[in-house]
DNA sequence: CTGAAAGCGCTTACAG
DNA sequence: CTGAAAGCGCTTACAG
């Protein structure tokens, strides 16, 4: 029913071999008339090559996998965004897997992405402080046959990939919020369990420190909008005396708990930033449409996205690792208030 | 170097036909004896089937493919979260394209989507008032060839998929809007070209007619943040005079172009919703964190990825195509003023 | 229940 | 330049 190479040929009247060379082959081309004749009966019949038997036949498949914990979240939206585009024009494919931060949907991903002889992996997402054996098994038996993988947030040993610096960043964050006037801080952290907070929050601490400071409270969280607004409800219900003594700078794990934070203090009828500040973490894409402008640290994930395609494709030079410096960005969600 | 089945039967010492049906088949199990030798040796091998093997001999590829026009929008990240969502457990794996807008990729994509065999394909975006038949004629070829093809937005003829009913809804959103007081409204329209934003537009105009109302200008824009901006940014400087004679109402083409007015409409000194009142269309998730917080349309994003993808695999009845009617929101954004 | 063999649709040395 | 043939790694009627 479906239209073959060998239909095609024999239209055409010529050899299978002959007409694969026309159609999908590269270097020896045949003479024009016969190339002429093969990609007219191709046309004529509506031919397209069976991917997978190329795959199988080139032992390449000519795809590409990209994980991350949560495609609706704009942190990772927008990587995948620039992985597509750095991608575009080499040919590759993109296998997609979103696995709600579940380790054991990111194995079956990694497993899946085996099967289907991906040309590499792109994993973007924090590792877990405990977790990751059995994802960093996956990944090395990959690599040992022949897949690359680059990964955003930590690397794992031996792979590729974009070392985001969030503790040195939000160390720096903290200096200059420190430097603006801000003593009272809060830290709102997520799953404590992902090395990513775990950073941003020694970082916070380190910068802390530098100035002689300590947090007025830390507050677990989960790493999402809801999450932040949820631990912030509570911390303003049980906190109010500390609040009502002057002006607090809350800082968020990332943005979208920033983003829930801001509004639990308003809900609370208290003001931003007068009486609670607060700062998020990678500068997502509505961020600067808020009232007020929140703070944050950008982390230029368009761009990373398409660094680590090019990674993947071998197009970096060799550097292993490259660091990612996040760039504070003060805005008015935490201007200092005396 | 890589382990193959006949690897592993031989391990095993049976025939690749045992060890295919132990560790691949399906129906027909060997004694259990058998099958734990070669699950044994497989483990031991560190086995992965070769899916483009099976996909070539099974004739299946076990592959799904999402077209998007942009998956760092919100809008479609929901969608996309939706679908991967809803193909849980189903054993499919998706192939993603996000195309820019782009006709030209996003015929690509159909194209690629063919060679490699996909079962389906859920295909999220507006379509565009004139140029489709080239995307129209690539579905019909890809569905002639056994491949379903899902549309979320305005299905093709002869495809499954959800309708969006933008104009109903539009309608509705401004009768509310009237309801409530206002009457003077601008319009903030997206490209033309897009049957989406035409829809809408034609459901404000209904509402407005209904009323007896017309609107005070229609803004040509692009459908982005950005374009949301610039378009309104132009209007409050060559309609300072309309806007000092008392509230307006700005009706835009979907939120992310209402975040870009709102923004507008602060930088020129005004106020929401005092002086400009804004609504947009589509709920993202953002939307509810905003101050003021933002009156629009919900579509319920993520269900409607989770149902395509159920359509995909023919899990949702006889009802080729549903329709989706959005719900309007009213919040700060349009208070109305006197 | 198990295995030998053909077949899935291509590509690519190898001859001619 | 062109073609016959083997091979990519599986699955699955068909025999036994």
């Amino acid at each position: 029913m479906v239209v073959r190479l060998a239909d095609v040929a024999r239209e055409a009247g010529v050899s299978p071999a002959t007409a694969s060379r026309v159609l999908n082959g590269s270097s020896r081309s045949p003479a024009e008339a016969i190339a002429e004749k093969v990609r007219g009966a191709a046309e004529r019949l509506g031919y397209f090559p069976n991917a997978q038997a190329q795959a199988l036949a080139r032992s390449s498949a000519g795809l590409v996998g990209l994980i991350v914990h949560d495609i609706a979240d704009p942190y990772f939206s927008s990587i995948a965004h620039g992985v597509q585009h750095g991608l575009k024009g080499s040919g590759l494919r993109v296998m997609l897997s979103s696995t709600d931060r579940d380790g054991e949907t990111e194995m079956e991903a990694v497993r899946a992405f085996m099967s289907y002889r991906t040309e590499g992996i792109v994993l973007a997402g924090s590792r877990t402080v405990d977790g990751d054996e059995h994802l960093a098994a996956a990944v090395e038996t990959y690599r040992k046959n022949g897949g690359r993988v680059v990964m955003i947030g930590q690397p794992l040993p031996g792979t590729l990939g974009l070392r985001v610096d969030n503790r040195g960043s939000a160390a720096e964050l903290v200096r200059q919020l420190v430097a603006l006037g801000h003593r009272r801080f809060v830290i709102l952290s997520g799953d404590m369990n992902l090395v990513t907070v775990g950073d941003r929050h020694a970082g916070i601490l380190e910068g802390l420190a530098e100035a002689g400071l300590e947090p007025l409270a830390v507050l677990p969280g989960i790493f999402t909008r809801d999450g932040g607004l949820e631990a912030m409800t509570e911390y303003l219900e049980s906190a109010k005396g500390e609040v009502a003594r002057g002006q607090v700078c809350v800082l968020a794990a990332n943005d979208v708990m920033a983003l829930g934070a801001l509004t639990a203090v308003r809900r609370a009828g208290l003001r931003v930033p007068q009486d609670v500040a607060v700062a998020g973490f990678d500068d997502i894409a509505t961020l600067e449409d808020m009232v007020p402008s929140v703070t944050t640290v950008r982390l230029p994930l368009d761009a990373m996205g398409e660094q680590a395609a090019r990674m993947l494709l071998g197009e970096e030079g060799e550097e292993a690792i490259q660091v990612v410096e996040g760039e504070p960005v003060l805005r008015e969600s935490t201007a200092f208030c005396l």
